[in-house]
DNA sequence: AACTATTTATAAGA
DNA sequence: TTCTTATAAATAGTT
């Protein structure tokens, strides 16, 4: 606008433009804040230029992130506010229902029962009753299983032992051999088992909060930990 | 700037005032694009006029979001990403703590028990039995002091009637009172609650995901709605 | 909304 | 970068 029109189109000259930049940029602040005090308006200019760099100038009598809450009010509903209310609508209904969840857990519990009428009460006993039978079985279905396998597993050592015998019986026929059946090896079993660490037996306490993560340590097989009944 | 200089301070006339923001918006906006084009900048160009109206100049190249994610970027760190992320994270933490006492719950109804090894089984067994027998304890508690209070109340009205007989016999004296004692009025007690409705006794079904809030339809008083044992 | 005298912004050069 | 200055552009007051 000096010494010469320009046409408004890109500089190509890196220097010039960043020159121009400057220069412009100090005119859009003034003019900027002439329109602030003249008009008692309010602006937000922000101005990032090609290399990057940042420059704002906000009015005095505000803020840059007032102006952009008024700018989503009044012109677009949507640009992140709805986001962050939903976030925040999801974190009140999950609050919730933790809290009704802890209820549950504390009823079934023990704790917490004053807010319970008789009906409540007797419904839940009913409930309870039945849920402890199902964990009872499933526990018993648990146990019998690993007897099953252990008991399996003897009977073919046995075998394999009986075999044994044999075999040396056919170099040395001269010791006979005594079978006193499987029985023996069922009181085996329980012996064995006995010999555990109790410490380890039951480890597991269900706390209202958090649910543990037991690691047990140790290398003792599936079928050897676990305890007499 | 032109026909006379002016000061730089708020234009007192409303109609002067709204005229020159109007002249000068348009030229902030030329400028501002001039510079967009010339030094290939991004510009947000936010203006509330006194009056409260909103105009926006911005970049074709970009959108008014991005440039001011970008601000916050580069220059505030924390206008509302960092709540946005602290609200991310509770999200996550809750929603972990959710399923936790999901889990909890499922396996105190009896559910996914596969999950647990024979220790925790046992545990949990003994757990439940022992809180059952604290729901028991409880519902028991509230049973006899239900009866207690209705006993007391029978009590009461069968005073009141022997004095009403004996004001009578004073008027009347030709007729003898016969007292059966209070074991009449119990076994009253108990043929009043069988008339019960029995559709009404145990309307609670604990659900996994919420607690209802149960409305005792009817006029019927606390106690009279409970059956028997 | 248009005009225009004047002020202001600024392109190019130093 | 900053200063200078000739000139383009913006605009205050008027119509």
């Amino acid at each position: 606008m000096a010494r010469g029109k320009i046409q408004i189109k890109r500089i190509e000259n890196v220097t010039n433009r960043q020159v121009t930049y400057s220069k412009r940029r100090n005119g859009l602040f003034k003019k900027a804040n002439e329109l602030t005090v003249l008009c008692d308006a309010k602006v937000s200019l922000l101005m990032v230029s090609s290399s990057g760099k940042l420059h704002e100038f906000i009015s005095p009598s505000t803020t840059t992130k007032q102006v952009y809450d008024e700018y989503q009010k009044l012109l677009g509903i949507d640009l992140w506010k709805s986001h962050y209310e939903t976030m925040q609508e999801n974190l009140k209904k999950l609050k919730e229902i933790n809290k009704s969840l802890r209820r549950q857990i504390s009823h079934r519990v023990g704790e917490c029962l004053n807010d319970l009428r008789f009906a409540e009460l007797h419904s839940l006993e009913k409930e309870m009753e039945s849920a402890v039978e199902v964990v009872r079985n499933r526990k018993l279905k648990l146990i019998s299983n690993q007897i099953d396998t252990k008991r399996k597993k003897i009977r073919n050592a046995t075998e394999c032992n009986r075999r044994l015998y044999e075999y040396d019986a056919m170099e040395e026929p001269h010791y006979g051999l005594v079978d006193d059946g499987g029985d023996y090896y069922d009181s085996a079993v329980i012996g064995y088992s006995a010999n555990e660490d109790p410490h380890n037996v039951f480890p597991l306490r269900l706390q209202p909060s958090h649910h543990p993560n037991l690691h047990r340590g140790g290398g003792s097989s599936d079928l050897t930990t676990y305890s007499l009944l």
